[in-house]
DNA sequence: TTCCTTCGTGAACAGGTGTTCAGTTCTTAC
DNA sequence: GTAAGAACTGAACACCTGTTCACGAAGGAA
C-alpha cells in the first residue's frame, strides 16, 4: 500500500543528485558557467532534462548549490592552509595563497563562480560564497592586527579588497592568459600575495620571507 | 536628385544619437545594465525601438560605446587628478583616491561597467576600459618606481590588482550598501586608498600623510 | 507642387532556453 | 503476479527581448 524508498533506492538517487551536481560543476570548469545549460547538464550526468528538476527546484538552485560546494571547498583549503601555519602572519599569508592558487588552478570555474554573467539570479549564492572566504580572510588579519603585526584597520573592508585584488589580478580580464608554466604561476602567485600582505601593512621585506614561505608547501600549481 | 543632409539635419541626428546614449547612460546609472533594454532607453530617449537601430547596429554596439563614453571620462578625471599632485607618490595617491571617488560617486554605473552580468557580449570594451585605467594606474606607479618611493615589481599586475581592490570593495555585492554620510565616504576612500599604496610598497606612515593630502581637494563625494 | 530619398515607427518576428506534463518505465507492497 | 505509487522521459510550451521591415512622415531637390 505504502510506498517506501528502500535504502537502496535512496542511494541511487543520492547518487544521481550528485551526479548532477557533479556535472554541472565539470561543465563550469570547461566552459564557464554560461555552458550550463539544463540540456548539455542532463546529457552529461545521463539523465533527462525533466529529471533535473526532480532534483532541483529550478536552475538558479542548481547553481546556487554548485557555488555553494566551490565554496566550501575553497574555504576548507583556505582553513587547513592557514591552521597549519606557524603564526598569524604566517596563517595570513597562507590564507591569501591558498586563495590565490585555487583561483589560478581553476580558473574557469572560479570567475564564473564570482563574476560570470549568468542569466538567472544566483547573487545570493555568490554573496555568501564571498562573504565565507572574506569573513575567513579578515578573521586572520585581525589575528595579526592582535598581535600586533599589524597597524589597526577595517578588517572586513581590507579582506574584500584582498580578495577583489586576488580575483581581479588572476582571473580578471586583464588577466595572463594561460602560463601554464609553473614558475610562471608560482611567480604571479608571489607577486600578488605580496602585494596583499603589504597592503594590510606588512613591511616589504617581511612580507617578501613571508610570501616564500607561504608559496613554497603548495603542491599543484596547474589544474583544470 | 541628390539628397543631402542639412546641417540642420545633421545637428538633429547627431543630438538624438546623443540623447539615445544619455538615455542608456542614465538608465543604467538607475537600474543597472540590466535596466538597459532597447525598449525603455527608447522610450527615454523619445524615439521607436527600431530608431535606436538606425543608430547603433546593435544593441552590443550601445553598450560599448556607452562604456567607452564612461570610461573616457574617468580617465580624464584621474589624469587631471594625478598631474595635478606635485610627486609621483603624490600622483599614484591622487590617481587611486580619484577613482575611489568616481566608483563611489556612480556605483550603479561603475558596477555595470565593470562586472555586472551582462546578455551581450561587451567583453572587448570592458577590456578597454579596464586597461585604460590599469595602464594610467601603471604608468603612475612606474613614475614612483623610477623616482625610487617604491621597490621594484611588475606594475601592470600591481595596478590590476589595485582596480580590483577598489571595485571589490566599493561597489562589490559586500560594499557597505549605502552610506550616504559623506564622513563616512571620506573615511572608506582613504582606507582603501591607504591600502592600495601599501600595497605597492609605500611605507605606512608615508602613505597615511599621502592619503590625506590626496582625498583633501576631492570635491563631491556623493552623486548618483 | 512634385518626386525622390532618408528618417521614424511599432507591431510582428525569431531564437534560444528554462520549465512543464502526459505518458512510460521502474519500484514497492501484498 | 498485480496494483499503486514514484521516478523518468523528452517533446512541447512559454517567455522574454533583441531585431527586422513594410509603411508612413518628413526633408531636400527641381
Amino acid at each position: 500500500m505504502v510506498y517506501r524508498r528502500t535504502h537502496q533506492v535512496v542511494k541511487r538517487l543520492a547518487a544521481r543528485r550528485s551526479a548532477i551536481l557533479a556535472a554541472a560543476r565539470e561543465t563550469a570548469a570547461e566552459g564557464g558557467m554560461s555552458a550550463v545549460q539544463i540540456a548539455p547538464v542532463a546529457v552529461r550526468a545521463n539523465v533527462a532534462a525533466g529529471t533535473v528538476y526532480r532534483y532541483f527546484p529550478s536552475k538558479a538552485d542548481l547553481i546556487s548549490e554548485l557555488i555553494a560546494e566551490v565554496s566550501r571547498d575553497e574555504l576548507a583549503a583556505v582553513r587547513r592552509a592557514a591552521d597549519a601555519a606557524p603564526g598569524p602572519s604566517s596563517a595570513l599569508a597562507a590564507a591569501v595563497s591558498t586563495v590565490a592558487v585555487h583561483v589560478l588552478s581553476q580558473r574557469k570555474l572560479a570567475w564564473g563562480i564570482l563574476a560570470e554573467p549568468v542569466d538567472v539570479d544566483v547573487t545570493a549564492s555568490r554573496i555568501a560564497s564571498r562573504r565565507e572566504i572574506v569573513g575567513e580572510i579578515a578573521s586572520r588579519i585581525d589575528a595579526a592586527v592582535r598581535a600586533g603585526h599589524l597597524p589597526a584597520q577595517d578588517t572586513q573592508l581590507a579582506a574584500t579588497a584582498l580578495l577583489g585584488a586576488l580575483h581581479e589580478a588572476l582571473v580578471g580580464p586583464l588577466a595572463t592568459e594561460n602560463p601554464d608554466d609553473p614558475a610562471k604561476l608560482r611567480d604571479t602567485v608571489q607577486a600578488v600575495t605580496l602585494l596583499a600582505l603589504r597592503a594590510v601593512g606588512v613591511m616589504d621585506a617581511r612580507a617578501r620571507g613571508l610570501v616564500v614561505q607561504a608559496v613554497l608547501p603548495v603542491r599543484s600549481l596547474v589544474g583544470a
